[in-house]
RNA sequence: GCGGAAGUAGCUCAAUUGGUAGAGCGAUAGCCUUCCAAGCUAUAGGUUGCGGGUUCGACCCUCGUCUUCCGCUCCA
C-alpha cells in the first residue's frame, strides 16, 4: 500500500519524533497502556535536555538580574485564587451537542440567542426572565433544569433545525479533583493552568522578604495543565507542561517602556543560545485578553509553520486588583523614590506587571527541531555517507563530553578512566569502549554531544589526545589536560 | 469535535486471492584493534496497538476502541 507523500517538513517533523524516540529524549507516556493522548514522558538524554535549557533560563533570570527573585509555588492553590483570575468564569463553559449535525454549541449561547428573538419580536420581559433563569441554573450547575430549558424554549439547532440534544457536558479548561478525603464540591480543588498565579499571590511575601524595590520581578518554573480539547503535534501542545515564567512589576504608567525591553531582552536570550533569528518573528495580538493592555508572542519557525513559543504580556493591574477585591488583603507597594513632577515620594500603588512566559516543552522542540539535521557527508575517499546529527548548542547539550579510549586494552581504558572522574564533577559526560572509534562518534552525534575525545596509543607518550568536534567533524591534539578546559570554555 | 491517513521487533519495512510472522539496521555479549557507522561469532527482542465478529483457520475481511500524523475547528 502506497503512502500519501509528505512534504519535506513534514518528513522532516516525522523523522525528528522518531528520533526523539529512539534515542531517548521523548516517549509516549505510559506507552504499554497504548499511551495516554497528548502526554509526553522525557526520557534520559530529553530529562537532561530539559533541565538544561530551564537552568539557562532561571540563570538568565534569576542570576543575571539582580532585582529578579526566584519562587516554587505549589500546583494546588486555593479555589478562590482562579475565580479571580477569572479562570474559573472564562473557562467553565457547558457545552452541547446536536445529534443530527453533530454540531457543538455553547448552551448559554443558544438561551442568548434565543433571548435575542424574543427581544426582537417585542417579548422584553420574557427574554429577562429567560436570561435570569439560566443565570441561575449556570450558577448552581444544574445542567438538567438548563437542558430542560431548552427542550421547553424549542431551541434547535440552526443547522439541522432539530433539538436532538445530547446531555450538557460541562467543559472546563481546567483539571480537577478532590483535596481531603471527603468529595464535596467545597473541597474541589483545580490544577492550576498557569503557573503566573502564584507569583500574584506570593507578591507581598516575596517583596518583603527579599526586601524588594519595583521595579522587581519574581521568576518561576513549574507544570501547569489545560485540560485542551485538542492537543497535538506532539509536545508542542501537551495537556500537562512546564512553563518558565517571569512577572515584573513595575510602577504604573511605565509598563511599556518594559514591555518593550522585555520584549527585546527575551528574543536575545533566544539567539544568544545560537538560536537562528530568522526563525523568530513577533506576532502583536489584536484581541486582547481581559486582563491585558498589550500582548505579543514570540513566534518560532517549527517544522509545522510559525507557532507561538514565547508571550510577552503587559497585564496592568488586573491580577493583584483582582486579589486583593477577592482576598481582602491590600495588594500595595509603597514607592519611596520622588516623583520628580510633584517633590514628593510615589507613595501607595498597586503595581502593574509585565508577564514574559515560554513554553519549557516547547523550547525543547524549537531547540530539538532546529538542531535535527540528516547530513550528507563526503568521506576521504570521495564516497559518499550520511550522518544524523542533533547540533544542540554546547551549553545545553544532553552530554558535554565522550570519552573514548580507542580500543579496550593496551592501559588506554584506564587513562580514559581518569579523564572521565576528573571531568564528571564539572559536567555531563559519557564512556564508551565498545565498537570502532567511527560508530562510536555518530551515537554521539545522534544525542548532539558537542565533544569527543580519543586516548589513544600517543597519548601515552606525549599526553595528547584527540578532541572532535561535533558540528565540522574536525579534530585536533591536546594536552590532555587542556580537554577540561575547552568543555568548559564552551559551555560557560 | 468533524474529515482524511496510519498502527507488524528499538528503527525502517516484508509476509503469494485468508494458511501458524521474516529481513536489514540497531541493541547486548565475545573476538579483532582500526580515528568517522561497513570484519567475525553468538544472543535477546513481536499474543501483528487493544477487544469483539466472520471463518476449519485472521497481520490480511468486518465492527468497535485506543494512539499518532495531516486538514478544519478550538486554543483566555
Amino acid at each position: 500500500m502506497s503512502k500519501p507523500a509528505l512534504t519535506p517538513q513534514e518528513n522532516n517533523f516525522q523523522a525528528i519524533i522518531s528520533h526523539a524516540k529512539e534515542y531517548g529524549f521523548v516517549f509516549p507516556s505510559s506507552e504499554i497502556y497504548d499511551g495516554l493522548s497528548a502526554v509526553y514522558d522525557y526520557g534520559p538524554y530529553g530529562s537532561e535536555l530539559k533541565k538544561n535549557i530551564r537552568d539557562y533560563w532561571w540563570h538568565s533570570m534569576t542570576q543575571m538580574h539582580e532585582n529578579i527573585v526566584g519562587i516554587d509555588a505549589a500546583i494546588f492553590m486555593h479555589p478562590t485564587t482562579w475565580k479571580a483570575s477569572g479562570h474559573v468564569d472564562s473557562f467553565s463553559d457547558p457545552l452541547i451537542d446536536n445529534k443530527d449535525s453533530q454540531k457543538r454549541y455553547r448552551v448559554d449561547h443558544l438561551i442568548e440567542a434565543k433571548a435575542d428573538s424574543l427581544r426582537a419580536a417585542g417579548a422584553a420581559a420574557e427574554a429577562d426572565a429567560l436570561i435570569a433563569k439560566m443565570d441561575e441554573l449556570l450558577g448552581s450547575d444544574n445542567f438538567e433544569a438548563l437542558q430542560q430549558l431548552l427542550v421547553d424554549q424549542k431551541i434547535t439547532c440552526t443547522v439541522s433545525g432539530t433539538s436532538n440534544w445530547t446531555a450538557i457536558r460541562q467543559f472546563n479548561l481546567m483539571f480537577d479533583t478532590q483535596l481531603g478525603s471527603v468529595a464535596e464540591d467545597a473541597n474541589t480543588i483545580y490544577l492550576r493552568p498557569e503557573t503566573a498565579q502564584g507569583i500574584f499571590v506570593n507578591f507581598l511575601n516575596v517583596q518583603k522578604t527579599a526586601r524588594m524595590k519595583v521595579p522587581f520581578g519574581i521568576a518561576q518554573t513549574g507544570k501547569a495543565f489545560r485540560n485542551e480539547i485538542v492537543a497535538r503535534q506532539f509536545i508542542f501542545r501537551m495537556r500537562e507542561f512546564e512553563q518558565m515564567e517571569m512577572q515584573f512589576f513595575v510602577r504604573p504608567g511605565t509598563q511599556m517602556k518594559w514591555y518593550e525591553y522585555w520584549k527585546e531582552a527575551r528574543l536575545q536570550w533566544h539567539t544568544d543560545l545560537g538560536m537562528p533569528a530568522h526563525k523568530y518573528r513577533f506576532h502583536d495580538h489584536v484581541k486582547l485578553a481581559h486582563y491585558a493592555d498589550a500582548a505579543l508572542d514570540i513566534e518560532f519557525e517549527f517544522p509545522f509553520g510559525f507557532k507561538e513559543l514565547e508571550g510577552i504580556h503587559s497585564r496592568t493591574d488586573f491580577d493583584l486588583t483582582r486579589h486583593q477585591e477577592f482576598s481582602k488583603k491590600k495588594q500595595q507597594y509603597f514607592d519611596n523614590d520622588i516623583d520628580e513632577a510633584t517633590g514628593k515620594p510615589y507613595g501607595n500603588y498597586i503595581p502593574y506587571v509585565v508577564e514574559t512566559s515560554i513554553g519549557l516543552d516547547r523550547m525543547f522542540l524549537a531547540v530539538l527541531s532546529n538542531a535535527y539535521e540528516e547530513e550528507k557527508i563526503t568521506k576521504e575517499d570521495g564516497s559518499t555517507d550520511e550522518r544524523v546529527v542533533l547540533h544542540i548548542p554546547a551549553k545545553i547539550a544532553p552530554v558535554k563530553l565522550a570519552i573514548l579510549p580507542l580500543v579496550k586494552k593496551d592501559g588506554l581504558p584506564e587513562i580514559a578512566r581518569e579523564l572521565m572522574d576528573s571531568c564528571k564533577g564539572q559536567f555531563k559526560c559519557f564512556y564508551e569502549e565498545k565498537d570502532a572509534i567511527g560508530k562510536r562518534y555518530r551515537r554521539q552525534d545522534a544525542i548532539g554531544t558537542p565533544f569527543c575525545v580519543t586516548i589513544d596509543h600517543q597519548t601515552k607518550e606525549d599526553q595528547t589526545v584527540t578532541i572532535r568536534y561535533r558540528d565540522a567533524m574536525t579534530q585536533e591534539r591536546v594536552h590532555i589536560g587542556k580537554v577540561k578546559e575547552i568543555v568548559l570554555a564552551a559551555i560557560a
